[in-house]
DNA sequence: GTCTATATATGGATAGAC
DNA sequence: GTCTATCCATATATAGAC
């Protein structure tokens, strides 16, 4: 049998061959796209295979299983996400951090649409790891709320997790919302978002 | 093969006997509880059936198939919540309905956690139905600020459609923060989420 | 009203040929 | 590197006995 590219030597990493990639790439893009219009239950590796135009056998020599191949799509369009907030984030001052966290979210996850359903299933199921840990995401989002309110001098009493997670709820929404009309216009309803906060924060 | 109670004709309404209404209840509170503690996939009409202590087949008796099982408990969950809800926001003036919705939601899904994953699970992936419809759940709540509004004599610009999708979310999201951990304080979550809306609403 | 037995489909995964 | 063939588990659902 065959040696899986998977199983080599992870001491001295190898460089994958171009093959290899494009098919472990193409994998993952079939993957993204079969979640977001059927859902991770709908998501089988039969339905992986055809829409690769392999067979499941031949996807399970590219990723030792199923849960492997949607962990890496999971992977994925998480990294894209957050490196896409980050980016933003960085390029304002701490003032501005909530309001460009929010449009950045928002902003991404309206560019990808295939990418959302992944990202929200991702979260309600933990789509291939364990369970899935809320403050992870609400936390760096708490540290970035401080850190305005500081940079503005503000000293008040405020309950930053909550902040931060009501935040999060709201981009959710905003965005599902998006995704069940295509009319909705998420600039106008960011800004407004915005305003909520920036009024509760440095109030 | 004995006629299914499902099967009655439904021109005259009948009176279901007691050990088919218990019945048919144990089943709907079997599946409730499977769904909030291995999700919507892992809820397999075996596994209904093994907690229920009848056999696969006995609970096809009750039930034409294994999604009208979730269905009826998907309805079940949501008609308590609205109900609870509903009730909620009557017994107050207008300007106050807002306020009595958030706390009632967040009250309700607090004291009925296991109901919590069921109606997020029907969401995302309408559990029985066809496509969940956001609107059906904006609307209302779009309505009862509106009204809140009008009793303030506030005639302000405000996209009521975007507040009420953020205050959906974030009650959601505080919702799954209480699920993540038991010492998360609903009650502070909601008295700030209410004074959000509030300072939003009647500027 | 509930069971046994069975039909049938689909899921994930493996062994070994080519 | 990909395929055929196969295995095994689990799923929903039906037919008919009791």
């Amino acid at each position: 049998m065959a040696k899986s590219p998977r199983d080599q030597d992870t001491s001295r990493p190898r460089q994958l061959t171009l093959t290899e990639q494009a098919r472990r790439t193409q994998l993952v893009e079939v993957t993204i796209g079969l979640v977001a219009e059927r859902g991770y239950a709908g998501t089988s590796l039969s339905r992986i295979a055809e829409g690769a135009g392999i067979t499941k056998a031949a996807v399970l020599y590219h990723f030792p299983s199923k849960d492997a191949v949607v962990s890496a799509a999971h992977e994925h369009v998480l990294t894209a996400l957050t490196g896409h907030v980050a980016e933003a984030v960085e390029a304002v001052p701490p003032e501005g951090g909530p309001a460009a966290y929010v449009r950045a979210m928002i902003g991404h996850l309206r560019e990808h649409p295939r990418h959302t359903r992944m990202i929200v299933e991702a979260m309600t199921q933990g789509g291939g790891d364990g369970d899935y840990d809320p403050s992870l995401r609400w936390r760096p989002l708490a540290s970035l709320l401080a850190a305005a309110r500081q940079a503005r001098g503000v000293t008040s009493e405020l309950d930053l997790r909550t902040l931060a997670i009501t935040i999060g709820g709201a981009v959710d929404a905003i965005v599902a919302e998006r995704l069940a009309d295509d009319g909705y216009d998420t600039g106008a309803a960011a800004d407004l978002l915005v305003a909520m906060v920036d009024r509760t924060l440095f109030a």
